[in-house]
DNA sequence: TCTCATACTTACTAAATTGTTAGTAGATTA
DNA sequence: TAATCTACTAACAATTTAGTAAGTATGAGA
């Protein structure tokens, strides 16, 4: 959790209204966040479902990315009160408009892989 | 400067060829690299420009910033034997690619900013 | 000789992020 | 009774990132 006394903190709190892309990394510059919100955009909505597609998530992390991003307002939660419990993940209007940004990240991410893991094959 | 021996590092190297998003936020997850990357595509290519600009930076941050983009082919350094001292920077091919991620970023970024602050302002 | 300029580096400190391991609740199944 | 299921939380440890303050090299000009 972060401090609320610090010049860390104040500072990106003066520069999240000032510098676009400090706001853009306060809500996406995590290491899980955007890999879960991409693939809870692809249908995989559950708890269970994301540690699939994440193999390597602990489960601190994706609990705590979960409710990180929930707080932020970028994802819905929805509980259904079954046995053994079900919950449900959604992405929420606000955070819809972050895909275009994620598009743009994972072609990138995609095309920078190919080229170290081809680099690597010499 | 990171640790090659942590489970941290390892669990990156390896995410690094299996996940997108976290072989693009290797390279522009921190704090500034966007700023500065954004900043130097536009004209501020010396680090003097860039404090001019960014002025919350510290120089410490600003020379760690720029060393680490260079190290990973995203910026290039040419170094004029002049008094006093010239260095400029540029963008290389493979950092131009980036530039539609950070696009995407600076627009979200902008339009979040107005929301928050159209919000205060009630 | 002293100060100024640019483009940094160094030493130190503080804070944020990530990871490990184990455990919880409530109900069901063997 | 014990193990299983889902969706988590708690306590703790390690690592990474960010920030502060001061200093460096080179040469020019007063």
């Amino acid at each position: 959790m972060r401090k609320i006394t610090s010049t860390n903190f104040e500072n990106e709190k003066f520069l999240e209204y000032d510098c676009p892309f400090i706001t853009t990394l306060r809500f996406i510059g995590k290491r899980w966040k955007p890999a879960v919100l991409w693939k809870i955009n692809q249908g995989y909505i559950r708890f269970k479902l994301l540690k699939q597609v994440l193999p390597l998530i602990s489960d601190k992390m994706l609990s705590a990315t979960i409710r990180e991003m929930e707080t932020d307002g970028i994802i819905q939660k929805e509980v259904f009160d079954e046995v053994p419990l079900r919950v449900e993940y959604k992405l929420t209007e606000f955070g819809k408009e972050l895909l275009p940004i994620l598009k743009e990240m994972n072609e990138w991410g995609m095309k920078t892989i190919e080229k170290i893991t081809s680099h690597n094959k010499v």
